[in-house]
DNA sequence: ACACAGATACTCT
DNA sequence: GAGTATCTGTGTC
């Protein structure tokens, strides 16, 4: 079953970035699927937080789609270098967003090897840069919706166990001062697939 | 025009 | 495990 948009509507992204550990993220790219289990999140608060791109609702090219309503993907580069893929929530107007910041691989593992130019399965999904690439992920996807036909979420077979949730401060928001100590980080106890062993 | 980034892959110990 | 180069779009001056 695949995650309705009302699931994104919600005006606390950390909510959401709970909500979305154990889901399914699915990649339709060239004809071909990957998907993985979400293991670890980040969220971002558009008006009240430093560390986000729309801090104090500041709209540009690159952040617009933040303001949509939520349910579509945010893609951006960073370091010149790596793709990150986010999740936008909340309604339109309210800039706020989940990071995606590490995959359990379940579907396309070969095609996850092939676009990382590895041949070890382990580390492939272990990241924001790293997952991108794996999923075939870039800016084509930019405020593409997450009901479509190329990038969607759907519900695991089994139900996700709450109990495992770890919460810590995000990672690389050093220059957001108080709010790069806000707990908004979320990843699945014990998993081998989270960013940070 | 210009400084710098929601990270990774190297190269060494 | 720790230190270091990476290399370009975007935002701000």
């Amino acid at each position: 079953m695949i995650v309705q948009n009302d699931f994104y509507i919600n005006d606390d992204p950390t909510e959401v970035a709970k909500n979305l550990l154990g889901k399914i993220l699915y990649t339709k790219i060239d004809g071909i699927i990957t998907s993985g289990i979400i293991v670890e999140t980040e969220a971002y608060k558009g008006n009240s937080d430093r560390a986000c791109h729309a801090y104090q609702n500041k709209k540009t090219n690159r952040n617009a789609v933040m303001f949509e309503k939520g349910g579509k993907a945010y893609v951006y580069l960073v370091y010149g270098i790596h793709y990150l893929f986010n999740i936008v929530t909340n309604i339109k107007g309210k800039a706020d967003a989940v990071l995606i910041r590490a995959l359990e691989p379940v579907k396309g593992e070969n095609k996850m090897l092939i676009r990382n130019n590895k041949n070890n399965l382990r580390r492939i999904t272990s990241g924001p840069g790293l997952l991108s690439k794996a999923m075939g992920i870039d800016m084509s996807l930019y405020g593409e919706s997450l009901l479509g036909n190329r990038v969607w979420i759907e519900y695991p077979s089994k139900e996700f166990d709450n109990n495992k949730i770890v919460h810590a401060k995000r990672i690389g928001v050093d220059y957001a001062g108080a709010d790069a100590l806000l707990p908004w980080r979320f990843y699945i106890k014990d998993n081998i697939w989270i960013s940070k062993p």
